[in-house]
DNA sequence: GTATTATATGAGCGTAATCAAATATATAAA
DNA sequence: TTTATATATTTGATTACGCTCATATAATAC
């Protein structure tokens, strides 16, 4: 129990977790949305798959990454929770609204190119 | 909101808050309840103080302990899983059957001197 | 006053977590 | 098959955390 909330302990992982609840992302999506590296992004996610809060999905050379239905189930109160603050808290919500100029960009991981991610970096 | 989770992601704190949830506890106590150091306690019980999850009232030269109103109020789903998942893991429904031991003796901060103190300890 | 008890905090040490940069592996496209 | 892209992992440096021992402060008791 103290490993699952070590685990949401830090910013990072929130803000995956946060994009994540909304919608499947891959790797280098969260890396424009988040303004970070791949590294970092993948390392975290890693993370956050050895609690099975996330699941994922290979599609071609792409992972694309959900809540895991499972962490959703068992720790439905704390989901909720989670939910509740990120609506209401500024951070989230800001990456919220850089998922969304992305989603509506008409942008995929396809299309996505290292080259032209710092488009939405801000 | 970060913060909260690292506070909350360390067993020694929330065996802590395990007991603080059922009763008002000082240091002494759960130092016995708990099976371990004073100092200890006291810096875990500082962390939790920190991120306003408990509160303390000082009666004579004992700090007496409980879960803060606020954090109940303002994290009532997050309190609500806990109590959930507290309650059915056999290390906090130990520490539970150890407090109530200890409620039982008819032992409290005035009558239990450090000599006595490894009577609870399991 | 001195002695005792309750609590908090500082110092030191070992462990674990974070980050960035580099490397490894897998897939796909040319 | 070569090249580019996506992801994971290793490495090394830095920082944060947790524990213990020792000390500091405050209250009580004698």
């Amino acid at each position: 129990m103290d490993g699952l909330f070590k685990t949401l302990g830090d910013q990072n992982r929130l803000r995956m977790l946060n994009l994540l609840r909304k919608d499947k992302l891959c790797v280098c999506e969260m890396e424009v949305i988040l303004n970070t590296t791949q590294s970092n992004v993948s390392r975290h996610l890693a993370r956050l798959r050895s609690e099975n809060v996330i699941s994922y999905e290979k599609k071609a050379q792409w992972i694309y990454y959900s809540v895991h239905e499972d962490f959703i189930k068992k720790h439905l109160l704390l989901f909720k929770y989670l939910e509740e603050f990120m609506d209401q808290e500024p951070l989230y919500q800001d990456d919220l609204k850089r998922l969304q100029a992305y989603e509506s960009s008409g942008e995929n991981c396809e299309t996505l190119k290292r080259h032209e991610k710092k488009i939405f970096a801000s």
